[in-house]
DNA sequence: TGAAATTTTGCTGTTTTCTGCATTTTAATA
DNA sequence: TATTAAAATGCAGAAAACAGCAAAATTTCA
């Protein structure tokens, strides 16, 4: 096993469980815990997780029990979340996905918005159900830990089950060959049927995950219908997208 | 479990309740009170809190003005939630309702239980999230603005589909003639649900609420198996509920 | 390709950290 | 004041981190 690849893997226990012990790590790819130790070093200086004695945690980890960090580029989040909110109007009926940028939109909403959202992601159902005139459909299956949303076919059923005004997926990578792809195939499984299931499809992403790419293919570009970032709409980045005819906010 | 680990969840612990006790802590993350006490030193000096006599205080604790009844009803619940989580163990199936009681149930949960969790509040499941050990099953159906639960047939179906070890729900009356009863009519519903579908159920409830009655009827005593309130079990109001074949906590 | 240079890895012995226990000291309460 | 509970202190065993070194693997480059 070569270094890079038994680091990636690292990467992805962190990423999976939160928290990864030397000696665990050491057993499972079979190297002396003198390497795994070197490794938590390099990745920890990367910034990829935080060593601790004994192993190593994630960020997420932190994020979960000290919430005063704040999130990733949360500012521009913030004007993505605003361009987002002003899309929905009185009466609509509306699904939406996991992320941080639907949850900075849901955080975006007007108080006295009267409208149906239909969601799997419970951060953004706590946000919705601060908002008296909002009325929330919960979207029930498994919880996973990773997204904070639900996952599995109960849940996809369920989304099968509406025919939605708007849906607003937070994404992780968009291109213009590619479309938009992601990395976790569970997670790939329920923005299928949310796509599927909406009239509109309105895409959040701040503006560094354009133009790039992710192993698990969700849909081709020609399926979303509006594209939200940060960058104001007449930005080069932009334009390409613009030209395959989808609006950019 | 890993040192950092520890402290991340004491901090959480004492954001949550304002106030932890070095006792209590011990068991729940299975340490002795020496390393609790040395981690309340740490984190203290870091000003994550406050260290006191027998525990810790959170900073926010300091500006509140002085205890009202409601923090008494607060401690109340507490030592009910305490020892309502006592009884889940490693492996279980549990089901659980919502409101407040429940809600600190699943904060008096130890660190590193292992069970499945199935509920329809949403609190609770924020609550249950923080948990890496326990898998969580989201029952959705339109949300309660009043009680942050999912209320609706599709709740009530999904529900039927489980046979949990346990079901804990917080209840608003009880009464030796009239057994549980509660004023909403879909929260009845779904509580119906619970109890018929699972194979023990634990009722929470402050002692105030015992001989009371409420309009709607939930069911008889003979469903309920335990009864947990924040009186010692000897107290001679519970003594009728013994009496009639209910274990008193 | 093949030899040299560089990186990576595992091992040894040492140092540090962590944790629990026993003992003493301090604080809280009736 | 007496009694009890918790805090501080010192100590010891176990586990982890560290530093240095030599062997092995990988890369570089003629």
């Amino acid at each position: 096993m070569l270094k890079r690849e038994r680091q990636a893997y690292i990467v992805h226990q962190v990423n999976l469980h939160n928290k990864v012990l030397s000696n665990t790590l050491s057993t499972q790819v079979d190297v002396s815990e003198d390497t795994i130790r070197r490794d938590l070093q390099e990745l920890d200086e990367k910034g990829k997780l935080i060593k601790v004695h004994g192993g190593a945690l994630s960020h997420a980890f932190n994020d979960i029990t000290y919430p005063s960090k704040k999130i990733y580029s949360q500012d521009s989040k913030r004007i993505i979340g605003e361009k987002a909110a002003r899309l929905i109007k009185d009466g609509m009926f509306v699904l939406t996905g996991g992320g941080t940028t639907v949850i900075e939109m849901a955080r975006s909403l007007p108080v006295n918005l009267s409208a149906t959202f239909v969601s799997g992601s419970i951060p953004a159902i706590v946000e919705y159900m601060h908002h008296p005139m909002i009325e929330v459909i919960v979207i029930g299956d498994k919880l996973s830990k990773n997204s904070n949303i639900t996952l599995g076919t109960n849940a996809i059923a369920k989304i099968n089950t509406f025919k939605p005004d708007l849906c607003f997926l937070g994404i992780n990578a968009i291109d213009l060959q590619h479309g938009i792809t992601d990395s976790d195939w569970d997670v790939v499984q329920i923005k299928q049927a949310m796509i599927e299931a909406s009239q509109k499809v309105v895409c959040l992403t701040i503006s560094e995950k354009i133009n790039s790419m992710q192993p698990v293919k969700v849909c081709d570009l020609d399926k979303i219908d509006i594209l939200i970032t940060e960058l104001p709409t007449d930005h080069p980045l932009l334009q390409p997208y613009t030209n395959a005819g989808i609006t950019v906010m």
